[in-house]
DNA sequence: CCTGGCACTCCGCACCGTCAAGTGCCAGCC
DNA sequence: GGCTGGCACTTGACGGTGCGGAGTGCCAGG
């Protein structure tokens, strides 16, 4: 084995044997543990050599090495082999989801499953309206002045917004507006919807317009303009393992992960079904969030990401784990709401 | 003054200064920053009373007195005058709270003003569906053996169900459904439905029957038997703040907040909309929360409370701001589903 | 019944020496 | 040239020690 290779042996021992212990791991520690072959005083120079690299680091003379971000960096892209799932682990999934009766329920119990699974934080996002398609859209009389939207997506999802009108409608009309509306964005995607929907007044029938102008803008503010995107966290308790424990690190994490928008950022950014992205460190976007790695898929149907999942931790995190069980879960997802439900 | 208001004059005063402070007070500190009028040596006397009674308690020989359990207990059933809210705090409310879209944006609105205002974990439970009643019941035709149930309530919730049907069904037959469901339930508690659904079958058209029978079925068993109680909470991160600090604490508090039914059991038990619930460290129901306080209330229209809502904390916490922030809230969110949104 | 004084207790902190782990480097060996 | 064993050096972790301060309990006197 040539001395490039074995170099990344070391890497690999050296974050391996850190994920394990949390603790700097030394060159006697490594040549004992992994049978490399060679003796601790020439895993001394190879961890010399890959300490100038920046890929790992002491964190005061005379102590053990440390990953660095960049270190994880190299192991994720070259060195971290996919490890399959257990069956259990996979027998675990399947029970976990089957027997959920709406959306809501099918998320919920995936965020807690990818917590179990991997230990760490979930966050899975609902599916985003804007590539959804309209399965239905109900328009419910409520009162005189007063009606309520009901959009149903095919992906399950349910959005409702109640609309003030300026004068009272009869319950026909109501009828008719349904109508239109059915006819008109059934089977659309939402991201279409805009163009359809600015249309509609003036292609129905006068007495039908002006109450049709009042719901194309509620629906072309509220689902399009600014689409409701939500997301699911738990496992929150896992970020008291190990060694984000000490508290000045755990809160602007905590923090962090209490703004929806930031955990939009983490894992709604388009990303496809098929490839697992992962942020370790200091690569991420967000301020506070910079001590911990992201592991995020896309989930959907086929190759069209309809929204992302993802899981949380310690930049010193079983990757090759995490992004198996990140990927598997995905999967499962995608399959469950191409089934419909 | 008499030895028994001057002992509770010292118990506030010990209780105002550890929160304060977060660390255990002496005999002296009190006499220097409350005027009590007497010196060092008297409050140290009294002081040795109180631990007597067990309201205060020392850490160990020779440090300050902390309150107990109990020391609270007393303090908040006798001691603790409502602290009223500032001009700003009610503004922050109100503006906070104005501007919701739906009830899902109250509920979170509510929940991170409670968390900031309080600087506490917050809690919010969703209207109870049983204590609700219907407002519309929509039927939607998904596909010719599916169909879509969404209960929309006078409270704003919008419960959806999809329903598998044995054989298919026509748009007429739907539309009877519909009409048959929204006449008889239209108005009433969900609490009341049981009876009234399944007295349904009975009484209509033999062609409806089968299909109401499975409906009815569905809408027993999902809304009735079984309803969906959610929470929201928010502030986590509040947590790392204070005596909680260490790692050890942490966890058991973030784990219990993890269980949707744990929370219910925190807020959710019945209580009235004008009493506000304090539960101090070991009376709390929970195993992992008797180091913590609850404040919560019930909120509703009028006496009739359709859901709770309150904060979580260290037992050293300012009940007074708290108890009184909890109460505003709560007086706002029953407002405001009370004006039907 | 309150007060000042006093002896006592105990924690927190700083300091210190020892220990073990780990390193870098060098000379020697294959 | 590359690997190895040996060795001197550095450094944090750990346990013991001593000191100062905060706080107490108790007592005698007003």
């Amino acid at each position: 084995m040539n001395l490039e290779e074995r170099k990344l042996q070391v890497l690999r021992a050296v974050i391996e044997d850190y994920i394990a212990t949390e603790e700097p791991v030394g060159s006697k520690a490594l040549a004992e543990r992994h049978h490399l072959g060679v003796s601790p005083a020439t895993i001394r120079n190879d961890m010399a050599l890959l300490e100038e690299e920046g890929l790992i680091a002491q964190p005061h003379t005379s102590a053990g090495r440390v990953p660095t971000d960049k270190g994880y960096r190299l192991f994720v892209d070259k060195l971290a082999a996919l490890k399959p799932l257990s069956p259990a682990e996979r027998k675990a999934i399947a029970s976990f989801l089957e027997g959920a009766v709406d959306l809501d329920d099918v998320l919920h119990r995936t965020v807690r499953l990818l917590a179990q699974l991997t230990r760490q934080v979930a966050v899975v996002q609902y599916p985003s309206l804007a590539r959804s398609a309209v399965r239905h859209l109900e328009v419910v009389h409520l009162a005189a002045t007063r009606l309520m939207l009901v959009l149903i997506t095919d992906t399950g999802r349910v959005e409702q917004r109640v609309v003030e009108l300026p004068v009272p409608v009869t319950e026909t009309l109501v009828a008719d507006l349904r109508g239109v509306l059915n006819g008109a964005l059934r089977d659309q995607k939402l991201a279409d919807a805009a163009e359809v929907v600015t249309g509609l007044p003036d292609n129905t029938a006068p007495e039908l317009r002006p109450l049709l102008t009042t719901m194309t803008t509620v629906l072309l503010e509220t689902l399009v303009e600014r689409p409701e995107e939500r997301v699911v966290l738990g496992g929150t308790a896992n970020l008291t393992r190990g060694a984000l424990d000490f508290p000045g690190t755990i809160r602007p994490v905590l923090e962090a992960l209490e703004e929806q928008v930031t955990l939009l950022r983490l894992i709604g950014e388009v990303q496809s079904p098929s490839r697992v992205l992962v942020r370790i460190g200091e690569e991420n976007p967000i301020e506070g969030l910079r001590s911990t790695s992201v592991v995020s898929v896309g989930y959907g149907r086929g190759d069209q990401a309809l929204g992302g999942l993802g899981v949380l931790g310690p930049t010193r995190m079983d990757y090759a784990s995490s992004m198996s069980a990140v990927a598997a879960v995905a999967r499962y997802i995608g399959q469950i709401l191409s089934a419909g439900s």
